[in-house]
Order: C-alpha cells, then sequence, then structure tokens
DNA sequence: CATATTTGAGTAAACGTTTACGTTAAAAAG
DNA sequence: CTTTTTAACGTAAACGTTTACTCAAATATG
C-alpha cells in the first residue's frame, strides 16, 4: 500500500490535522514541524489520494468532454485546446467518444454525473431536451461547443456560422466567381448546417446573384460525401466556377474529385473550405478556407467552464472570430 | 445536493447495506424489500458515488492514457480504439498531452497517481528510467504503444518497424525502383527512427543495392520536415525514382513539394509514406502507404492493460500486423 | 503579576460507499 | 416441540482526506 496521510503523521509524531495543514500551507505549525513534516513526507515519498479529497470537498479536478467522434481532426484540435488550459489549472479531462448517438450520450452523461465530474464541454452535438434536464439534474456546469440552444442558461462558444459562410461566398464573389456551388452539411443540421446554407444564401443575393437550388448539394461532412457531392455538381451543373464546402474535409474530397476528373484546381474550378483543420494546408493545392480557431475555442470553453466551476456564476455565450486564409485552391477570375 | 444511499435507505426504511446490496444483486433480502428499494431509486433519482465507491474499494474504473500530441492524427486514432474498448468495460480514460516534454510527463503521471488511475497507456514515447521508476512507484499497471523498452516486465503493443519498413522498400523495389529515397523520423529514435531506417537499409541490400547515404535525410515526422527532406532530396539527388518517408505526414509534405516544384506523383517521382492515416486516402493522389492499425492496437493495448488491472497477472507484449494499402503514389517503372 | 490574546497543535466528525459480522425470526430437521 | 439451519436484514468499521472545534502553552497587554 501507498502510504497515507496517517503514515505521515504517525512517522513524524504530529496529527494527521497538522500534516493537512502543512501539506496546504495554512499556518498553525511552527517551522520545526514544518521542516519535520516535509521530510518525512519525502521519506515515504508521500502523495495525496485525490480520491478521498474529492469525496471530502465535492471537488474532483475533472472535467468531461463529449466528442461526436475523437478522431476526427476537428475534435482533437479542440480536445487539444481544452487539455492545455484544464492542465494549467490543475483539472483533468476524461474524454468520452459519442458516436453521434443518443442512447451513449445519455450513458455517457450518467457515467460522468458518477464519477462526479465538475464540469462538461459538450461539443459539436445538438443538446436535445433530453439532455438537457439530464445536465439540469447533475446541477454541474456545461458549455457547449460549435452548438447552441435555446435553453438558455448554457452558454456557448461557437463562430459565427452564418456569416462566417457569408464572408466565404462573398470572397469568392470578389474573386469574380457568380456561378458558386455549395457542398452543404447535413441537411436540417441547425448549426453547422442550415445557417451555412442562409449565409451562401443570402452573400449572393447580396450581389444580385440569384439563388439556384441546383448549385446546392448535401452531404454530411465527410471526405466521402465531399467526393459524391462533386460527382453530382460535375455532372448537374459543370457550368460553376467555385464552389463553397461546409467543411474542410468534403472541400478535400471535392478536391480529389475534380482532379480524378482529369481537371485542375484552381484553374478549371475553386474550391473552399471551412474550419481550416491541419490537414487544410497539407493537400495540393493548399486549401483556401475559412478558419475556425478550434484550439483557442478548446481554450475559451475550458476558461467559461473553470469559471463557472470555481465562480458558481454563469458564464455568457462567446462567438469567436472566423478569418479567411487564402491559399491556392481559389483563383481570381476576369 | 443529491440524494445518497442514506437518503434512499431511509425513505425506502430499510438500512444502507440492503440498499447496497439490492444495488449490485448480491441477494439476501427478499422481492419486496428489493421492490421498495428499487421503486425509492426511481423516485428520488438516486444515483450511485464513483469516488466513495473508489475510495473503499481501491478502484477508480479510469485509465489515463498520455499522449506527446493528443491532435495528431495517430494520438486521434490510438484514443479512439482505447476508448470504444474501454467505454465497453466501463472504464473511463483521462487525457494527457505530454508535448514530448519530460518535465510535463512526470508532471502527468504524479497526477494519474494522485486521482488513482487503475492503468496507464504511454503512448509514442520513450520510457525513460525516469518514468520507469515513477511508474513502478505507482504500482500501477502500464502498456506501451509504439514503443518498447528494456524494463522487461512493461508490455507493449506496435508494429514491428523494422519488417514494415523493410516490406515498404521491398515493396518499391518489386515496382522496379533501385534509387529508392528515405526520409527518416527523428534521428536517433530507438522505436520509429533507427529501426525503420535499418529497414529501408536491409531491404536494398537484400536486392543487393548497395546503401547510400546520401539518399537518407532526416525529418521529424511532420509534414513540414517531410518539405524540407524533400526539398534536399531534389536538390542533392535528384535522380532518385522513388522515396520512403517513415510517417504519412512527411510523405505528404514530400508530396507537396514534388509538385509545387512541377513534378507529378507517381509520373515523375513515387512516394510511399507510413501509418496510413486518415489523410493518406484524402490527397492528391492517394497515398501508398504501409499501415499500422492504429484503432485496433488502441484497443488492444485497452484490453491488455485492462486485464492486467483486473487479473493482475502481467501481459504479453503484442506485434501488431503492417500491411501495404496500394493507392496511387507508386508507380511501377521498367 | 494577573489577565487576555495568540500560537501550535490535537480530536473527531464528515464525505458516500462497501462489507464483515451480528442478530432475529422463520423454516427445516429431528 | 426442540434444535438447527437459513433467510433477511441491521450495525458499524473502514477507505483517506478536510476542517470545525477544542485546548494548552506561550506571549502580549494592562
Amino acid at each position: 500500500m501507498n502510504p497515507t496521510i496517517k503514515d505521515v503523521a504517525q512517522k513524524a509524531n504530529v496529527s494527521i490535522a497538522t500534516v493537512s495543514r502543512v501539506l496546504h500551507n495554512l499556518g498553525g505549525y511552527s517551522d520545526k514541524t514544518k521542516q519535520k513534516v516535509d521530510q518525512t513526507i519525502k521519506e515515504l515519498k508521500y502523495q495525496p489520494n485525490a480520491i478521498a479529497r474529492g469525496l471530502i470537498n465535492k471537488r474532483t479536478q475533472t472535467i468531461g468532454v463529449l466528442f461526436p467522434d475523437v478522431s476526427s481532426a476537428f475534435s482533437s484540435d479542440l480536445l487539444h485546446g481544452i487539455d492545455e488550459f484544464v492542465h494549467d489549472r490543475n483539472y483533468s479531462v476524461m474524454v468520452c467518444n459519442t458516436d453521434q448517438d443518443g442512447k451513449r450520450t445519455l450513458k455517457y452523461l450518467q457515467l460522468l454525473r458518477e464519477k462526479q465530474v465538475d464540469g462538461i464541454i459538450f461539443s459539436s452535438e445538438v443538446l436535445k431536451k433530453e439532455y438537457y434536464d439530464m445536465l439540469e439534474s447533475m446541477k454541474v456546469p456545461v458549455v457547449l461547443v460549435s452548438s447552441q440552444t435555446d435553453y438558455a442558461n448554457v452558454p456557448y462558444v461557437k463562430v459565427d456560422d452564418y456569416q462566417a459562410a457569408y464572408d466565404a461566398v462573398h470572397y469568392l464573389i470578389t474573386k469574380g466567381h457568380r456561378r458558386i456551388g455549395m457542398i452543404s452539411g447535413t441537411k436540417g443540421d441547425p448549426i453547422a448546417g442550415t445557417p451555412r446554407v442562409e449565409g451562401y444564401r443570402k452573400a449572393l443575393e447580396a450581389q444580385g446573384i440569384a439563388f439556384d437550388s441546383r448549385y446546392l448539394v448535401y452531404g454530411d461532412f465527410s471526405y466521402e460525401s465531399g467526393c459524391r457531392a462533386m460527382e453530382a455538381i460535375l455532372r448537374r451543373t459543370p457550368e460553376v466556377t467555385a464552389v463553397f464546402a461546409a467543411s474542410d474535409q468534403m472541400a478535400i474530397g471535392a478536391l480529389s474529385t475534380v482532379t480524378k476528373h482529369g481537371m485542375n484546381v484552381p484553374e478549371d474550378i475553386s474550391i473552399m473550405g471551412y474550419d481550416d483543420l491541419r490537414l487544410a494546408r497539407m493537400v495540393n493545392p493548399p486549401l483556401t478556407t475559412v478558419r475556425q480557431p478550434l484550439y483557442d475555442i478548446g481554450m475559451i470553453a475550458s476558461e467559461k467552464l473553470i469559471g463557472m466551476i470555481e465562480t458558481g456564476e454563469p458564464a455568457k455565450s462567446q462567438i469567436c472570430t472566423h478569418s479567411i486564409v487564402e491559399r491556392e485552391s481559389v483563383r481570381a477570375i476576369t
């Protein structure tokens, strides 16, 4: 067995309370005893037991993070930011992969509750009433990432999807494109779906370009769906000069497909993505895209969460600024 | 406050012990009491407190996972496999991002010890004596992933790096290549560095091709280093017809660089990667590479770890089988 | 010098479980 | 109808901490 505080106390000839006090620098002991206690802690290689501490403090210094897909580049960038901030503040993170499946989400929330996490970051999934109720009854702070909700008191941090899409399409227009296709994400997705389509549409109309539903095709954010969508575009509306994809993965799928058809990006067709994942710069040509600062978003979300945990006060939602990063997949036409 | 087992006991007019017994199906109670207890558990929405449970059981049902870079595609695939298996067995995972920095690793091990994790997965980092000693003193099962060690009793699960590199280069040779360059990972890395170089060398020699040190250039596994390495190759030994990179990221960097120079892959030069990350199939052309089954490796490692935790018996190391996945970045020459 | 205050500790309860042990009443055995 | 066994619980200790409370000695105050 590992030594406990009791062992330290015995060996140092003091009470448990005293050891605890020097451990936390609470004062109430002489220099001499501090010396002795510190000494025997070293000797015994004593390590406090966070579980016991957690039981009494009702704080575990642990937060839970839920992702629909931990292994996606999107999630892992976020996780990186979260991990970074959180560890700095002496918390740990428990990850859960919900696999975008309701049953699992609920099961994991259950789990996190039993494990007494101090807070939860809920990412990239709509907060169904079911989840909200559960969260509510857990009485644990939550912050949403890349998601949003009507339940007023749960803060979110995300980019303005509408505006980001608007800006992307506007950018394409300023580059001289007028026949612009869009590969949307999952149809009806209230966060990353509809608002981005809406941004696309409005940006078009603002420049006097009529929205043409044939130019809009749906995917599900994945690479493969991007390939399929691009196939459809090439077949049905080959006159398009640029396409805006609602995720980098789809953009890259589109890019592959275009090349597979013997055409070149951006010479024959321009492609613009969304997210600015690491891979955006790795593909050929490097992808022009609208950047979500995922790492920062992870940090900000953690900051808010820990703030709520430690002050008990609700946090405000935050819209992070996106930006357009110009690389080489879009060309200006005249 | 959330209701405790005590609240349930009171409301159901039984003792705490009885509630605990029905909770765990231990028998020793009548059907009627079970009914009543189950009922009041529902009514109160009682949830057991895993912290309290952990304190007494000395089991937290949590494992710690250490990665040098959580956000890398490599880590996140692994993590996915780990998470999957582990949750199935009712464990949770705590992630730590060590940032390939000694101080942090030690700090995190410390943390995981305090949090009383039941086991640790240590990934992609050499197990220095320092770490080993710490781990040893924690008396907690550990398994290494994509790493290895002399400390006999710690099991690892990985691919045979030497053989995998050998096979890759052999494959290139069978495709008719004889002037084959290699972009190695970090020089001297005992796992993913030296053995792969050795495999390269031996595969060459086995076919009567002399090893030429000018054909070997070092990177650090990253995309950028792959770009730099390829620049060097193009400058110094442009006669090369194929290059084998020790990571997909470097391979993709090489690929970008080649294209940037106006040459084509695989027409002008063939490129082969290592890992088979998700992005390998997304780039253009899709990357021929040697596949490490990272998801499976994560699962296997978890299985071993949990086995050790639950039986107390040491696990055996395991070499997972790699394979060559042929895509389009290598061509046969005649 | 007597009293008040401060310092340096110790004692014990509490956190929410699990579980070894004890106890009672009913059922089975003789 | 005893005696033994069993079923159905209850009691209380234990896990490793934190912390409110207590208390004695030392120091300061008048």
